[in-house]
DNA sequence: CATCGATTGTAGTTTTGTTACAATATACGT
DNA sequence: ACGTATATTGTAACAAAACTACAATCGATG
């Protein structure tokens, strides 16, 4: 199997993937990040759960727990919460679209 | 930016994607399969959680949530239960594969 | 109709997640 | 040192999600 099709399988459900949304535990689990310091971000509205839109506990998709990790990484560098979160909004604009044109694609 | 910097976007970060495993409800919500029949397959062996090698609630990786969707899907075409579960364990060979490939290759 | 395969129901319990309070810690300017 | 802003952490009381272990149901086939 060459590479194109082995892609083709994966993009097939790439909107699969996007709808793969995990609890805030599981988030804490592969990020490191505390459930308590999550909480905190999103209430400055850093990060934004699928809660505030929906349900009644908070899901997070990929999008999101990428950028709680680039968040962390920022942190440890040193910078603020707040100039951590401008840095990583920038970083994040190209992750995005390229994510959504990967899952539009596969539609 | 082209094809080949989005992909690499993602790449960068499928070992994160793997690590995206969702709760039994989210997986009944993506896929239309009640938690009940999940948990019923389960038993079968013939969806295998997270829980069996860790944690006390199942967790659902990419992997999982595609194939109980195929083995959906052979259901609605007739098929037993064995005969779905057998033809989709065919199909997975490749998904697998292909999966893993990315993963790796994003290290 | 009895049996098998497949699914569904549910009570009672455990695990995970939530809010809303407050406490603590660290740094910075006056 | 003191006050202030930023950032994090603790926890009690409650709510949601998931678990197990029973049993019931339903359709097809011998």
């Amino acid at each position: 199997m060459n590479s194109n099709e082995e892609l083709k399988n994966i993009l097939l459900d790439f909107d699969l993937l996007s709808k793969l949304v995990v609890g805030i535990g599981e988030v804490s689990e592969i990020t490191g990040v505390p459930t308590r310091q999550i909480r905190y971000w999103e209430e400055k509205g850093i990060i934004i759960s699928s809660k505030e839109t929906e349900g009644t506990t908070r899901k997070y998709d990929y999008l999101n727990v990428k950028k709680i990790l680039l968040i962390k990484e920022q942190l440890d560098d040193g910078y603020t919460l707040d100039a951590a979160a401008k840095k990583v909004e920038e970083r994040m604009k190209n992750v995005n679209e390229a994510f959504m044109k990967l899952a539009q694609r596969s539609k």
